[in-house]
DNA sequence: ATTTTTGGTTTCAAATAATGAAACTCGGTT
DNA sequence: AACCGAGTTTCATTATTTGAAACCAAAAAT
């Protein structure tokens, strides 16, 4: 990585404490947060602290522990609605889910990784950010492996290396030669498919959302468990799906949603 | 409005940045935030840099404005999970939701406003963070009403302090005297109403959620309009909403959340 | 076509804030 | 009573932030 020498000064020290935090997934005491970083004690100390001041983490005073702060609730509602293509895409999800019954996913590239930005449940109708604001690599998913392909030349190649290439399971992608290999089919078929790559027993299919310039914005799927459908089943609902991730395009060049380069 | 003390560091005056950004509610300029910015013109970019850097931010070449960045998604999505009494209320909510046929807004404060951090509609089920991760002020909502009542003392003056104390209809408190009656009145009576003070034609029933030992962690409400019911009618509704609000508390209390002194 | 203005970016020395080794405090051990 | 581990504070050193001024490019005005 040819970036970070200097890690964005103080700023982008105390953001990465934010991460780590995020990524214990719980509570967490100083102690375990000292044990993993790269900050020594007083330094890091003064981050929590700070970050606590901030809101931007909640201190338990009682079990001693940090959790992300709500105010980090307070700054997503505007990215959300601002940054992401939820709410444009909203209204076309909608229709799409009604008219086939089955889960959609709306997900946009973050740093290589794919983040969700939303999702609509045919049981439970959208949820609410415990499931929007997830996570999930792009070499194994259908939104993933989509958005990849659509990427300029650069922007691949920079986040083909941030991909980890864990093997979920027996059909996941191993290494970067076998997933460039699909990537350049996908771009051609204008379509992806997750066989299974990431979770057993899941599959889908995926389209890309792109602008006018062919820009990639981010990307629609149906997914679905192999229990009720195979790859052929859902191909069945591509001309759907394509229209969809079309017109959320077309809606989402009116409106000003940055793009991903 | 007196300042924070030493608005903590630079990670503080990133973060007003920050703030600075999402008041706005669209994408924005540099040189609108230039102009209500309290830092001189290479500070603020050089912070807008960095955000943007991070991820915090995000930066449209194209239309050369800023908005907030998807990494507050992810993060968020974590402090929603393990700082927010979302997950905990849930089921409670939607039960409570189911049988009396009504929205039920779920509340937490932050820096003295209320912050919406679950809803649930009759009609749509629960929203997304279109919805959740909004604010409204604590003077003049049931919520917000109730959990200022059940604060300790240096806590609520604390919050009283910051009310703004906006007129938005005839029945707004306009000032901290009246309100400060009613915040006794209500402690009392362990529920609040909200006659129309935040918005004309919608009233609500407000139940406090308590811990064990009566800390405030949040509230819960019933939501309606006018047309249909009148303050008793929601009355109705009071021994449902206090069990709600009281299995809530209990739940609250065995999994980790913080509480708000 | 030339000048001026506007909006954004860079420089660099001075001012300020961050840093971390070490020392300290406070419950709870041994 | 001495010890330990987790958390907190001190303070001289170091590195980062700061902002006046200068610069640049593109648009607007002349």
């Amino acid at each position: 990585m040819y970036d970070a020498p200097h890690a964005d000064g103080t700023v982008g020290k105390a953001m990465q404490v934010l991460d780590q935090v995020a990524s214990f997934q719980r509570p967490v005491r100083f102690s375990e947060l000292l044990a993993n970083s790269p900050f020594p004690k007083p330094t890091l100390y003064r981050f929590v602290q700070t970050l606590t001041n901030q809101g931007m983490l909640a201190f338990d005073a009682e079990r001693q522990t940090y959790s992300m702060g709500l105010r980090l609730v307070r700054l997503a509602h505007a990215a959300w609605r601002h940054s992401s293509l939820a709410s444009v895409a909203r209204p076309f999800i909608e229709a799409l889910a009604e008219k086939i019954g089955e889960s959609i996913h709306l997900a946009q590239i973050d740093n290589g990784h794919v983040l969700f930005v939303d999702k609509y449940r045919v049981t439970d109708k959208f949820d609410t950010l415990a499931q929007a604001g997830k996570i999930a690599p792009g070499y194994c998913t259908g939104v993933g492996k989509v958005i990849l392909a659509f990427m300029s030349e650069r922007a691949q190649n920079r986040a083909l290396e941030e991909q980890s290439f864990v093997a979920y399971t027996p059909n996941t992608h191993r290494d970067r030669t076998t997933l460039a290999a699909e990537l350049a089919t996908i771009r051609k078929a204008r379509v992806a498919y997750d066989r299974e790559e990431h979770e057993l027993g899941i599959i889908s299919i995926a389209c890309p959302i792109l602008t006018g310039q062919e820009q990639v914005v981010g990307a629609v799927s149906i997914a679905t468990s192999t229990n009720r459908y195979c790859i052929d089943d859902l191909n069945k609902h591509w001309p759907d799906l394509r229209d969809t991730a079309n017109s959320i395009g077309a809606q989402a060049e009116l409106w000003q949603v940055p793009t991903w380069v």
